[in-house]
DNA sequence: AACACATCGCAACTTTGAGTTGCGATAAAT
DNA sequence: ATTTATCGCAACTCAAAGTTGCGATGTGTT
């Protein structure tokens, strides 16, 4: 949204102004939450006039969503350790990790429980999950490449299936998280692909009847 | 929060407004979505004034709270069909059909994505997870009993790993969720139950290193 | 160094919705 | 029919979103 050309002549002062709003942003959101999140609190944090704010993002919202998808943007690293328990394990535990911080459950609030029904950031938090998706899908080629997986594994569904459990717990039942959940999380992955059950498209699998 | 006992002797008008500006608050909710729902909207669809909202509400959330949690205490069928796959699969496709509707996408907006970060929406979250969890218990009580699950699994751990599957792509990944997904999630929770990854308190068990 | 222009600060708005108060009207139980 | 709690109504206060016009300031250019 505002990945555009610079203004032709003045670049020098924007930048400036754009992170300190930003870093002001996610600093109010940690120590006030998303309710308590005012554009005024904003500014004056950031050193910054209220009119400024709204010269560069539409609204509040638009601002909110702008310093997300920023601090989002950060590349999570890749493990590639030879053995695919340890590569689910180190990625399960980045998820852990990414959100168990005062910050990470802050942004985890607005993120994922906050501002969540407009569209803009729904579409913002699955294109963040599509790109960790993209990014790590090589650690699962590389996995039946050894023969550590059936060669009709589907990467998607291993890591939405090594997932899930932490962001119910973390969205849902409110417990603590820790790497005992993400190496539960390792083994429950680990049974379901070895019984074949996160193979693509199979609709027809039986279920029990 | 309202459920004392009633003022001594006119208990007959209460109730009607009761359930009248729960319906309104629902409704408002389902077609205008959480960040358009005001007070005033909510009394007039249901026939009211204003006033007499806050004479009964302390405040916006705590009428959207309590109109949530009467509309989640409705009791979810338990199976009992003898066979742990059955079971599991009907409480799958329940959790399904209860979100894909259109009044269950506002409801799960609303209680998991829009006003979530007040603790006491957490707290009635967690609670409706735990109800529906202390109710489904018996269905693994049962299929233990009957052989067909190992003796020492956890039936928390089992509902969880049923339940998470569904909620990542509810409220994450944005997927259409159907049977197909229901039935996957059976299938990836009987691997990981038969691969003995679903045991109460197991932090040792080795995980690949 | 001086100019030009975009951006910023500031104050004074409008608007909207939350939440409150006092009083008169209404409906239910006795 | 009377009592009493509850409801309708209007008139508030308050806070925060978002806007506008103008003067001040900083930045890149000549």
């Amino acid at each position: 949204m505002w990945s555009g050309q610079p203004p032709a002549r003045p670049v020098g002062r924007g930048a400036k102004v754009r992170v300190a709003v930003h870093a002001a942003t996610l600093a109010e959101l940690v120590d006030k939450g998303y309710a308590a999140l005012t554009v005024e609190n904003v500014a004056q944090r950031a050193g910054v006039h209220k009119t400024t704010v709204y010269r560069r993002w539409k609204d509040r919202e638009s601002l909110l969503i702008d310093a997300l998808a920023e601090h989002m943007a950060t590349d999570i690293p890749v493990p590639d350790t030879g053995a695919i328990e340890t590569d689910l394990r180190a990625l399960a535990r980045s998820i852990v990790q990414a959100f168990t911080s005062p910050a990470g459950q802050a942004i985890l609030a607005a993120m994922f429980t906050g501002a969540a029904h407009l569209p803009e950031i729904a579409a913002a938090r699955r294109q963040v999950f599509d790109d960790r998706l993209a990014r790590v899908e090589p650690v699962l080629r590389r996995a039946i490449e050894r023969g550590q997986l059936p060669g009709d594994t589907d990467p998607a569904e291993v890591l939405k299936t090594l997932a899930a459990p932490i962001y119910l717990r973390l969205l849902i039942t409110a417990e603590p998280v820790d790497e005992t959940i993400a190496d539960q999380a390792v083994r429950v992955t680990l049974a379901a692909v070895h019984a074949g059950a996160l193979r693509p498209g199979r609709d027809d699998e039986p279920v029990g009847e």
